[in-house]
DNA sequence: CCGATTGTTCAGCCAGCTTG
DNA sequence: CAAGCTGGCTGAACAATCGG
């Protein structure tokens, strides 16, 4: 059976969130977009907990059921240490067997901060400390640094991680078996460092909301034969090309942080542009936020475009509701008439990811938009340009042709390079 | 010309850290 | 010790534009 999970997700119980991120809410985000595998998140959390007890039915073993849709028991957690005299704030994504490990976990973080406060708990913990708890526990418990390279809270950012894994997980580092590349980051990226092919690269979503548009813009995608905690919990950690088939990402470009910038400044810098001027901004002469490119390219030992040999694929998609807004150049995701080409689309091929994926031109030019079809394809072949993201602010589609005029180039060079692009 | 739709901006949520 | 900043989303308020 073919499993298409977003393990990495948020309740209404953590900052941020939208109210409708419940269970009804995210199964009918799921249905939309064509998973059927969802990590629960916010674990940790005695409200949301009671009611995934309450309203989740046991389907196999650590696998759980409503209204059709698969989940699976996971969380996120915040640890706040201090190392070689700083700061240090890390994420990490738990996955869990069952319940009864669950309260386990979350009898002893309470310890280390308030699991109420928020469904992504801070602990104040050493990231070593952390798993070394979790997997004194349960050896089944899956322990994955979460969005990886983000410059805020990862393992590999600019404000807050660190150059090696080892140096953030210690000893621990043997229990470490995935990492999350995060949207702003592709496989092909992680590619280039050659400490990470022993890892398994997984993309989830780290969604806030259950509306298409943000839920499942990044998953897994499974082949297997049943479905429970166990076989998930094997494909990962033995990064098991036979039974995990790809992952669905965004472009890079796409993600909030993939260049150099300051969103308050109107500045972003391709990595180049950002080392040239010394990292600092030339607005108001303080630190820019390095981008995931930037730390890729200092953490790479080997070219673009190197493919380690048990890599997984990966296809690259972006959400149908900002294609199809792009290309008709209305902004707002949830315009009246977006709506309507999306339902349209999703009705007749089932789901999000199908027309995505599969759908064929003929058949979406019959209903819909010539443009619109020829724009499904180009982002599914990767014929598409970018105005990348830097400092929180998302990239942007180029899907009509245009050209990138725009005040927020300092650089008249950086500009014209990037039209060359 | 007026109502409907879309575009744009911004407060609010909140803890916890840094800065001055 | 207060002020400011951070994250990501909602949804209200208001402005602009579309279309019948």
């Amino acid at each position: 059976m073919k499993i298409i999970a977003d393990l990495h997700l948020h309740s209404p119980y953590s900052k941020a969130t939208s109210k409708e991120m419940n269970l009804d809410g995210l199964t009918k985000g799921a249905k939309i977009k064509g998973l059927n595998l969802l990590g629960t998140g916010d674990f940790t959390h005695p409200f949301w907990l009671k009611e995934l007890k309450g309203k989740l039915q046991e389907f196999e073993d650590g696998i759980f059921v409503y209204k059709d849709v698969y989940f699976i028991l996971s969380t996120e957690v915040s640890t706040i240490f201090q190392k070689y005299g700083k700061k240090k704030e890390i994420h990490h994504l738990i996955l869990a067997p069952n319940f009864e490990i669950v309260d386990q976990i979350n009898e002893v973080l309470a310890k280390y901060g308030d699991l109420k406060k928020d469904g992504r708990p801070i602990l104040n913990l050493k990231a070593s400390e952390l798993v070394e708890i979790l997997i004194s526990i349960s050896q089944k418990i899956l322990v994955i640094p979460a969005h990886v390279w983000t410059p805020w809270k990862s393992l590999f950012g600019s404000k807050s991680g660190f150059d090696k894994i080892e140096d953030c997980y210690e000893d621990q580092v043997k229990h470490i078996y995935a990492l999350e590349t995060g949207l702003s980051s592709d496989p092909a990226m992680n590619w280039r460092i050659s400490d990470l092919d022993k890892y398994t690269l997984v993309s989830n979503s780290d969604s806030h909301s259950p509306h298409p548009w943000r839920l499942g813009r990044e998953a897994n995608v499974f082949e297997l034969n049943k479905l429970n905690y166990k076989e998930i919990f094997e494909i990962i950690k033995k990064k098991d090309r036979d039974k995990f088939l790809f992952t669905i990402e965004v472009d890079p470009n796409y993600g909030k942080y993939h260049w150099d910038g300051h969103r308050k400044c109107k500045v972003f810098l391709h990595p180049k542009e950002a080392i040239k001027l010394n990292n600092i901004c030339p607005v108001c002469k303080k630190p820019l936020t390095i981008g995931v490119l930037h730390r890729v390219e200092e953490l790479a030992d080997r070219p673009e475009g190197f493919v380690p040999k048990d890599a997984i694929p990966f296809k690259s998609i972006l959400p149908l509701y900002e294609i199809i807004s792009y290309t008709l150049k209305i902004n707002q995701l949830y315009s009246k008439k977006v709506i309507e080409i999306q339902n349209k689309l999703i009705e007749y091929f089932g789901n999000e990811l199908n027309v995505l994926l599969e759908a064929k031109k003929e058949e979406l030019e019959k209903l819909v938009d010539k443009k619109i079809a020829e724009n499904i394809l180009k982002v599914r072949e990767g014929r598409i340009r970018f105005l990348p993201g830097y400092d929180g602010e998302y990239g942007k589609p180029l899907l009509n042709d245009e050209l990138v005029i725009r005040k927020t180039f300092t650089s008249q060079k950086a500009l014209s390079d990037f039209n060359k692009l």
